[in-house]
DNA sequence: ATTTGTACCATACATTTGTATGGTATTTTT
DNA sequence: AAAAATACCATACAAATGTATGGTACAAAT
């Protein structure tokens, strides 16, 4: 059923996504056809039919401006609730500031939920500007895990030891001091593990 | 600006938002008019000027099913992002699970997520089966604030107080026992202390 | 008593939007 | 080499959609 996109497809079927849940309106065909600089509407439709055929999308007849996303089973939607740091303290927990499509491989524990990291501290961790964190908050803590921290009001991504007295939050990147944090701070507490990282390819590129 | 809405304005507005947000499609006038059994499309677009003028929503001319939804000060759209137990534990942190609008004077700090109440062991505390809760998760806990915590992998909503060697997590309800957890158990976290509730009178009759 | 605001209708019209058909050119598959 | 798939165009058409205007009825405010 669910062949593969042609490469004109997959940049259809991408900015439909981009419109609809980040602009938050479907386009029309000759929105789409603008897009991407098609004369005739026509064109577009026989794409939209394609991606019918294909079941990436569906539509009923007759309305206008309206695509149904189909969920792939390879593919699911997300929303990204906040951002750390993995450098110096950041903003954590805003609301849904995104939506990040993930490979059905990925396969999230239901408690997990995502985080947009900022700063390249663990730049050697393989976790770079941008990425998107998995976070399980229900995982006990091993040393040497990376973990979501909230120190005061924000909060960092960083890989986690602990000793007799004080917990060390280490950066990958040498650039970045440890922070230390003595046991008795009930300002700090950590908000979960990173169980995954998704960074997507394409999007990559425009940043 | 914000003046008051009328009944039907109100009706109508929430309408767009269930379809746009829920059903993920704006309505066009004429879906508009038939769910509220107007014979005109004029009268719609009458009522959407009303709701324009009254800076509740924006719409570009021309352009079919195209109705913004303004973030109102009085108003917010949050997403739920679980579910935790007042009574025993359940699971908690899946993604988005809901979405509430919630009245602006609740004025939620940025870092404070919600959360939907299953089980009724907050009784007393007037915490009620299906309400949305406010967490802040970077709070300082104190004795005898409502929080969120993690036992093992499911999450409970109760007072916590803690003394020298353990921590008692109790219901408001005496039906239920209080949870002791010793304070060297590291399958235990607090998620964040309850800074509100947020009940849904009209959709609680629902239930 | 008059004005103003709200809530609707009918009708007409222009645009937008989706649909259908037939065509050309290029690449890929058989 | 022939067939099939892909990628586009022009054109025509019908339906959906938004817009504009003028009207009626009623309640609330002045």
């Amino acid at each position: 059923m669910a062949k593969e996109l042609t490469k004109i497809q997959k940049a259809i079927y991408d900015f439909i996504m981009y419109q609809k849940f980040r602009v938050g309106r479907t386009p029309s065909l000759a929105e789409i056809a603008e897009k991407f600089g098609f004369k005739s509407r026509a064109t577009v439709q026989q794409h939209l039919h394609a991606l019918e055929k294909k079941n990436y999308i569906k539509r009923e007849v007759g309305l206008s401006r309206n695509i149904e996303i189909i969920k792939r089973d390879t593919l699911i939607q997300e929303p990204i609730i906040g951002e750390v740091a993995a450098g110096s303290p950041l903003v954590v927990y805003s609301n849904v500031i995104d939506m990040v499509e993930l490979p059905g491989v990925v396969k999230l524990p239901k408690e997990s939920f995502l985080l947009r990291v900022r700063g390249d501290s663990l730049r050697d961790a393989n976790i770079f500007n941008g990425d998107v964190v998995i976070v399980n908050p229900n995982l006990v803590i091993q040393d040497g895990h990376i973990v979501i921290a909230i120190l005061e009001d924000s909060a960092v991504v960083k890989r986690f030891y602990r000793n007799e007295d004080a917990i060390e939050l280490v950066s990958e990147n040498p650039e970045y001091e440890p922070i230390i944090v003595r046991r008795d701070n009930n300002k700090f507490r950590v908000v979960g593990v990173v169980i995954g990282i998704y960074r997507n390819l394409e999007l990559k590129k425009r940043r």
